[in-house]
DNA sequence: ATAAAACTCAACCAATTCGTTAAATAACGC
DNA sequence: GCGTTATTTAACGAATTGGTTGAGTTTTAT
C-alpha cells in the first residue's frame, strides 16, 4: 500500500489501455492474478504491476487466500471520478460558480474520500 | 493536432492537478493561455504545453485571434469518458445522489452549512 | 521432502512525462 | 522598421512508466 488514492492516481490508473481492460474483466466476476494474465499478451510480472498500480488507485482491491489473490472491482474510487467529470459535463446547464465551490470542496485535500461526508472539522 | 482523443488520451490529460485546475479555471469563462498562465507558478511554456495536452484530448479547444490564443472549456470529450465510467454500473446512482445533496446544500437561498446526516447504506 | 503453482521483487532498459531556459515566430502599436 | 506582447519550439535533464527476464517466497499437492 504506497499511496492512499487520489483523483491524480485514480486517472492515471485508468489511462491504460491494459488497465481498463482488466477492469472490465472484473466487472464479470472476482479473478485470481493469474487468470486476469491469461488473455492478455503480457508476463505475468508485467499483470502483476498493472493490479498494484489499479489497488494503490483503489479501483480493485486484493485478498490473499491461499496462494491465490483475488482481485475484486471497488467501484467507489470510480465515483468520485465519475463525479468529479459529469460536474463538467452538466453544470454548465445548471450554475457553474456553484460547481467550482464544489470543487474547491471536494478537491481540497487531494485524497479521495466519500464526496458525500461532510467535513467534520469541529473548530 | 497531434492524435484524436482516445480514452487513453483523456484519462492520462486528467491525471494531471495543473490541467485538473486549468479546466476548472476554464469553467468560468473563456481565457487566454497567458492568463491561464497567471496563478499558476510555472512557466508559460509549461503551461502552454498541458494546454496542448489538453486539446489533444479533446478537453479544450484553441480558438486563435490576433496573436491571443483563447482556450475554450469541451465538456464532450468528458461526457464520453463518463460514459465509459458509468458502464461500471453501481456508483451511478450514489452519484446521481450526491450530486443532488450538492445542489441543496449549493444552490439553497441561504448556503448554510447544513449537517449533513450520515448516510448511506446503498441496499 | 520435493516439485509445482501462484505470485512478487529486483535489476534493467526504452520511451515518455514534466519541468526548465533560451531562441523563434507572429501580431500589434508606434 | 522596432520594440513589445503572446505563444510555441528546441534542447535539455530528472523522474516516472511500462515492459522484460530471472530469482525469490509462500502455499499446495504428491
Amino acid at each position: 500500500m504506497a499511496d492512499k488514492p487520489t483523483l491524480d492516481t485514480v486517472f492515471a490508473a485508468l489511462a491504460d489501455p491494459t488497465r481498463r481492460q482488466i477492469l472490465s474483466m472484473l466487472l464479470e466476476d472476482d479473478m485470481a492474478v493469474t487468470d486476469v494474465a491469461e488473455p492478455i499478451d503480457m508476463s505475468l510480472a508485467a499483470v502483476s504491476k498493472h493490479l498494484t498500480i489499479l489497488a494503490n488507485a483503489g479501483l480493485i482491491s486484493q485478498e490473499k487466500r491461499g496462494r491465490v489473490k483475488w482481485c475484486k472491482l471497488e467501484p467507489d474510487a470510480l465515483r468520485e471520478a465519475s463525479v468529479w467529470m459529469q460536474g463538467f459535463g452538466q453544470f454548465e446547464a445548471i450554475n457553474l460558480d456553484a460547481f467550482e465551490r464544489f470543487l474547491e470542496v471536494e478537491l481540497a485535500d487531494d485524497p479521495v474520500k466519500d464526496p458525500i461526508e461532510p467535513e467534520q472539522e469541529a473548530g
